[in-house]
DNA sequence: CAAACTAAGTGTATATTATACACTTAGTTG
DNA sequence: CAACTAAGTGTATAATATACACTTAGTTTG
């Protein structure tokens, strides 16, 4: 292995290749949630602290060797919250050189980066997943988690703040195209709780009669010859997905 | 300045923070050049070679430190092409951990990297501009840029098919929302025109009056007081576009 | 200078899609 | 059995998208 003084070894890139570095490169996921009190995202404690709440932030890490960027995003997740077998999607990467400069736990900081000098550069992740089936589990090494309700999101480590609200925004727009409400309803559901889901994720009033017409038009919907029970009003039909993949 | 053994840096990272390591991270910029006869892109040969053409890559180098990625895409653009002033429009990034084994001359590659162990995540952007005015020229330390029409792209360095497959494709999406033809006419335009390229960058043919009808309603396009000049036919109506700002 | 050529320019009818809107029904609860 | 709750259902109207062909203005050619 080569073996040169590290300053030098920072002089000769600096020489070769002008101001180039090597930044640290990490993945934030923003995992929003739907539950009957409508749509949160998920948020964890960067460490365990006392009583209060230290600052919040999305879960996200570095982006180990041997990995693509897809995969380090769900081992992430899943490292910090144990949520595993969501969908994610690559919307957009962050790179400000400043954009750490919201960290107020300094310590936490210096030993998330590899090397304090670099910058980190985030790619991120969106997910939308349904709460009841998901419960996250704080890692040891980790705070608390919770779920926010998306019009409560308070101050964030990094940039995360407009993170979330880039995801937000691209959810919305995914979600008026193609359904990704894959895991977002029970297996079974019914038509209202199924525009309930889109009223809420979209942060709109829908008319039942013209939500159930365009419904009928797209594919993948199968009436079950079930009704829901335990309810105190007229059983509704249920009805599922057609089965979709994912990697 | 700390100063210590590389290797010893490279130890001590890999047990503080286990597999993680610092990535070099570039930006790649698929420009989409609009001329008369049609739609093509921008590429590059990495370094000037003899008669017969190296192989072909996207424009793109590593990120600066103190730059972000906007900022290093605008920056890279115009060191390797000289081509400035242009909108381009973070899309996607590629993170494979071999996405540079398709690169043929391994002596350039080793030069481009800071560190010929780390891997190459890249951040890709987009533009589209008409080609008159915009006439790139060659780094001195780069090869021939060449202009490719789009159906006719070969095989690229890296992952540059894949990246440049997935510009396209979102190039088509955009254009089809909001219209994003700034530059990509003369100053002054006839209709025709601008539904010429509208089929070159769609790769499908539209109707003259159902096209028209829409532009109605859209802003943003201005009638002259001028006629076309110089065609062996009836002049057109010249248009231009409202004037917008781009950072 | 007339005929032929070229692309410009223009409107209407039809189909599709989006929206607005209110009552009846089936089951539960007290 | 009366009251309650959400389920379920259709029609009329408006907006938008598509399909389609001839006349016009200027240029070129014989």
């Amino acid at each position: 292995m080569k073996s040169i003084f590290i300053d030098e070894f920072f002089d000769m890139t600096s020489t070769t290749t002008s101001l180039k570095t090597n930044p640290n490169v990490s993945v934030d996921c923003v995992v929003f949630g739907f539950d009957v009190e409508g749509l949160k995202v998920l948020l964890i404690e960067q460490r365990p602290v006392g009583d209060t709440l230290g600052q919040l932030a999305l879960p996200g890490d570095l982006v180990l060797q041997n990995e693509n960027l897809d995969q380090s995003a769900k081992r992430v997740l899943k490292e910090l919250t144990h949520l595993d077998g969501l969908y994610l999607k690559q919307f957009q990467t962050f790179g400000d050189p400043d954009r750490v400069s919201n960290v107020k736990d300094q310590e936490w900081l210096r030993n998330f980066r590899d090397d304090p000098a670099a910058r980190v550069i985030t790619v991120a992740y969106y997910s939308i997943v349904k709460m009841e089936n998901y419960q996250p589990e704080a890692a040891s090494f980790a705070g608390k988690i919770i779920w926010q309700p998306v019009d409560q999101v308070p101050d964030l480590a990094f940039d995360h703040n407009k993170i979330f609200d880039t995801a937000l925004t691209r959810l919305r727009e995914e979600f008026e195209l193609k359904n990704i409400a894959f895991e977002l309803l029970p297996e079974k559901f019914t038509l209202s709780q199924l525009q309930r889901l889109h009223e809420m994720v979209l942060g709109v009033d829908l008319d039942k009669r013209n939500f159930r017409k365009k419904l009928k038009m797209k594919t993948g919907l199968v009436a079950l010859d079930e009704k829901q029970t335990g309810v105190d009003h007229k059983p509704a039909q249920l009805f599922k997905y057609k089965p979709r993949k994912h990697a």
